[in-house]
DNA sequence: AATATTATTTAGCCTCGCCTAAAATTCTTA
DNA sequence: TAAGAATTTTAGGCGAGGCTAAATAATATT
């Protein structure tokens, strides 16, 4: 029973524990359930499966955490999603936002080595084309300037956009619409009290409304 | 009901019919169930399905055929299973023998544009590590002179091993055990009347013993 | 032509992953 | 602190896709 290698569904369950842990340290049912686009029922029956492979361990009506071993497959999980996001858009030439279906479905593929190529071909990158950091083989996190979310920003500031919270295709579609994209440069103009919707300003000059929950999906690094 | 796509499943099936529809106009069940590791029973069951899809036409107890949408479907998937191959070979340094069981994952990956920018990224190759021709997206068959097996050669003429019939991974390995791969030039020095098999000479000056089984699936092209 | 053999299909069962509805538990708030 | 609200789990069911064993049809043999 143990020594076993995570099924897809399984896989996409202990990547979302692992997504939501960055939160809190014990994940909901709830969440989880939205997260990854399932019912709260389904994920409860999931868990005691992973609970089965020793992934993750269960607190009834409390929560789920992983276990070592199962922080290890999300992390490769990760490591593999974002590697082929990378290929996608810099070999295959694909925008961005276009790469998060793709990559989850290649992510999944199993093979002794091929992510291990992969990375070598691509060239060992750090950074995902989202601005997420792309994990190394042994399950660590390249380092970066501490996350700040776009709606921490005081007005007046100006700021960079070093990456973003969801993956979502609607809010990819969103930022798109916006012009947002990793490496933007942008200034707060303004922020309504009413609805902490933001006024900002491009560099090239075109001005934007960012909603709050755009805002706070975006992470961005502070331009002194 | 129409319109769909076919499931990973339903793609082995539609695959393995289209393989073996080489040999003969209507594939029967036994054959279809050995060749894509199956039951006899479960290949009846998904039939069944096919047909509803208006894959595949099915004549009870004699046999199954695919309809002109299942061979687009089939070669779609010939097509993605080769370009990866492709892939993996040439980019990522796999050996040709090791990428059978990875293709057969990754050509089930579906996404608008992704086989179509593959191909372009590779350079829109013709052939397969193994040598066998991948379709172009119109369902184009690259055309070559006539498959010969190596059991059909003369006692004394040489020829190149230009493809080979099976990829099941024994016989791959098998191969590699024989040092046989893509491009081997060779002489057939002698064959046995007891069982067939045949002693050949390398161009390096190797020799080794070719079972009937193996120069049946080994295809060659006579050197002059 | 009748029977034995082989191939195929049907019948019935299983697991996995998902669902809804109902029951159980925890949290909130009066 | 007790009732109501929200969350989570349990119970029960469904479809896809696989299996074995039994029944049926086709083929081969005498």
């Amino acid at each position: 029973m143990m020594q076993s290698i995570p099924t897809p569904s399984q896989a996409d369950h202990l990547k979302g524990i692992y997504h939501l842990s960055q939160d809190a340290d014990w994940v909901s049912t709830n969440d989880l359930a939205a997260h990854i686009q399932s019912r709260p029922a389904s994920v409860t029956g999931m868990i005691k499966t992973l609970q089965l492979q020793g992934w993750v361990a269960h607190r009834a009506y409390h929560g789920v955490a992983l276990t070592e071993s199962g922080r290890r497959w999300a992390l490769e999980l990760v490591r593999s999603h974002r590697l082929w996001e990378v290929f996608l858009c810099e070999r295959l030439g694909f925008d961005w936002h276009e790469v998060h279906d793709l990559a989850e479905q290649l992510e999944h593929v199993r093979g002794r080595e091929l992510v291990e190529r992969l990375d070598r071909y691509l060239g060992n990158p750090c950074w995902d084309p989202h601005g997420d950091p792309i994990p190394s083989a042994s399950g660590e996190m390249p380092t970066r300037v501490r996350w700040i979310s776009a709606a921490e920003l005081p007005v007046g500031s100006r700021a960079t956009v070093t990456g973003m919270h969801t993956v979502h295709d609607t809010f990819l579609r969103h930022l798109d619409a916006l012009l947002v994209r990793p490496g933007l440069r942008f200034e707060v103009l303004n922020r309504s009290e009413f609805d902490g919707s933001a006024e900002v300003l491009y560099q090239d000059g075109k001005k934007f409304i960012w909603s709050v929950q755009t805002s706070e999906n975006l992470y961005v690094q502070i331009i002194e």
